[in-house]
DNA sequence: ACACCTCCATACGGTGGCGTATGTTTCTCC
DNA sequence: GGAGAAACATACGCCACCGTATGGAGGTGT
């Protein structure tokens, strides 16, 4: 019943893991959402049958589980290694908004969690969710108190910083006419942004 | 083919309108989303059969569109007629923010809306947020050209306090935890907001 | 009161996806 | 090189929903 990895054996190429369909899942989450990880769909994209899913996973539930839990871990992982290079306190607030912000980490990992927002009510989903939410402001609040603001105002600001991000995902999504369309005036507002939430 | 009303009649009890059948799809969509907007299961809750839909719609696309319309107009009326009540634009943009940031509203409209950005995709829903959201960016905007602030900056408020509202909309769902619990906390917290979007 | 139009119910065929049952191939190991 | 397990393919029944076809009940005008 446990889905984990067998020894890897030779893996000839024709032959799928559970790598390779929660890889898929992941993808298609990215283009259609979650409804679009549908096991049969998943199987023609990776030439292949039901069958074979149907040995690596009990059903579409279990995939789910394992794209996400996947993604929480290798996504959260990625941003905070990228922005504790920086040396600063301060570098690292700057770094970590305009990463997130311009989404240069990667586009589809910032499709996924678009995705994962617009089923935020889903059960396997919303635990998913608010742990990574709430690590995100634990973080940026611990940034915010390394700058030396009070735990309760450096609590506030990371809050506000995740609610910028956010509605700014949104927002580049829902209207993407009204966002700034260079990348010098996107730079400009991100900017401007980071200096709001950084003012004393 | 097309779907204006009928001349009113006596319209006996039981028997629907195209207006009965568009309500019962918003009420829907706030409940489970796009996807919730199911001809069958509309048919079931509203006591009758897919042959009365089908009077009155041609498809299930044409009522998701009766719909989304119907929301367009009552939501962005209701919205600016409360905040047009209020004198000078300070007044406005306080009773704005706070009417969106705290739902007072209408928590069905709300849900709505969330439901709308979930599936900002869709081909009917992709051009009502635009216009919706363009529409709330170029009104704030104009407030904020209304205290004395030159276009450029106005729009860049506007801009940002869109951004907030859309966040905070997110915040609030993905991650209830995180977010002010008590009235009180989460008037400060709005408080907050407004202060920063307004400071000069 | 009869024809007529409006509104709706019933019944049907079609599609897409889930999960299962049961073969069939391919690898592994001795 | 043959047994056994692992990894698949095939075929099936099932359900939910869409859209159509057709008949029937209820108002409407004359």
């Amino acid at each position: 019943m446990d889905m984990v990895e067998r020894r890897p054996r030779k893996q000839s190429a024709s032959r799928l893991t559970v790598g390779d369909w929660t890889s898929a899942a992941l993808d298609a989450m990215a283009r259609g959402g979650l409804a679009a990880v549908a096991v049969e769909p998943l199987a023609t994209h990776l030439g292949a049958t039901k069958g074979s899913f149907y040995w690596h996973f009990a059903n579409r539930d279990a995939l789910i589980e394992a794209a996400l839990q996947r993604w929480e871990t290798d996504h959260t992982d990625a941003v905070i290694a990228l922005v504790e290079e920086q040396a600063d306190p301060l570098a690292k607030l700057r770094t970590l908004i305009e990463t997130v912000m311009e989404s240069t980490a990667s586009p589809h990992a910032d499709s996924i969690e678009l995705a994962m927002l617009a089923t935020a009510d889903h059960p396997h989903v919303a635990p998913v969710l608010a742990r990574v939410t709430e690590r995100r402001v634990a973080y940026t609040a611990e940034l915010f108190r390394a700058l030396g603001l009070p735990a309760e105002e450096a609590r506030y600001r990371g809050l506000l910083a995740v609610t910028a991000y956010l509605g700014h995902a949104q927002l580049a999504r829902a209207a993407p006419q009204v966002v700034p369309g260079t990348a010098a005036e996107r730079r400009a507002y991100v900017d401007r942004i980071i200096d709001l939430v950084t003012a004393s």
